[in-house]
DNA sequence: GGTGAAATTAGGCTAAC
DNA sequence: GTTAGCCTAATTTCACC
């Protein structure tokens, strides 16, 4: 990988409709040697996937909820059924185990606080949870899926291929 | 929108390459149809992008950090000024204002911790900030950009067109 | 609303240099 | 790395249900 990767990964990150030609000019490469580079990319597993980003708003999950959980004196077992059942549910748009205070991290989306209750019910149905809490937010001001590309290591080898 | 249009964007949000014939068959709709159906998502703005997601690891920002930060005693220029700040750190992937304890919570990416350090001193660089907590993600348990589709309204016109 | 066919054009992909 | 061309598939338009 090298900077023109990183040019092409830039565009594809903001906007993956571009044609191959378009990022070719933009990147100052004719289309073949970008084609190329964009098919090893994905090989690579740089480039995981294409997705449609959806409008929160349209699709009536407006409302953003971050659950903090504690599970300190919990089993093995429970751990995994945990991370299973938390999983399964589509509001859950990310899950992260922490260091720290809070043990997991889960934001969820809903239409409304309403909503939250109810699939805080059901969550809570399917495995008994000692500590909880729910932080909501008020306000979006930032959120993307293009991730910081300034510190992409270029070498021979992909960093660990 | 309808249940047609709901199976449209439950594909697309899991892969944008699919071909508007792939879509159309899976969907039970012949690719005239489809077609228009996803032109009129797009316009609608249901649709809002097409992107690329990148693999983190291999563009070197394996770590999250989840930022809270209490601002209980500052201006609104302050305040302001802060967002802005905040926004044009390309490693803050989410920003929200927040209810109760925590007034904004920031999600960052960053390679490792020493990174991190060397963001977090950017950062109140450029604005004071008084209370701040960081809490590391250990493991990324689930991640998504798909967004539940259960919650959709289907009307004669969007929710809120 | 839907289907199916056909024409046009853009763009992915290949080949040859 | 380039330029040129093939050829699939996206995008229209059509007639019709």
């Amino acid at each position: 990988m090298d900077r023109l990767d990183k040019k092409i990964l830039r565009l594809l990150q903001a906007d993956s409709t571009l044609a191959v030609a378009d990022v070719a000019k933009r990147v100052g490469l004719s289309t073949t040697p970008c084609w190329r580079r964009i098919q090893k990319l994905e090989e690579e597993g740089v480039i995981k996937r294409r997705v449609a980003i959806l409008d929160p708003d349209k699709v009536n999950t407006r409302v953003t909820v971050f659950v903090s959980i504690r599970t300190n004196s919990h089993s093995t077992e429970w751990l995994k059924r945990f991370s299973e059942v938390v999983i399964t549910f589509p509001e859950v748009i990310e899950f992260y185990r922490m260091s720290g205070d809070v043990d997991y991290l889960l934001r969820v989306v809903v239409p409304d606080i309403a909503a939250y209750d109810a699939f805080y019910k059901r969550l809570i149905e399917k495995i008994e949870i000692r500590d909880v809490s729910s932080a909501f937010a008020m306000e979006r001001i930032k959120s993307t899926t293009e991730l910081p590309l300034d510190y992409m290591v270029f070498d021979k080898e992909t960093r660990d291929a």
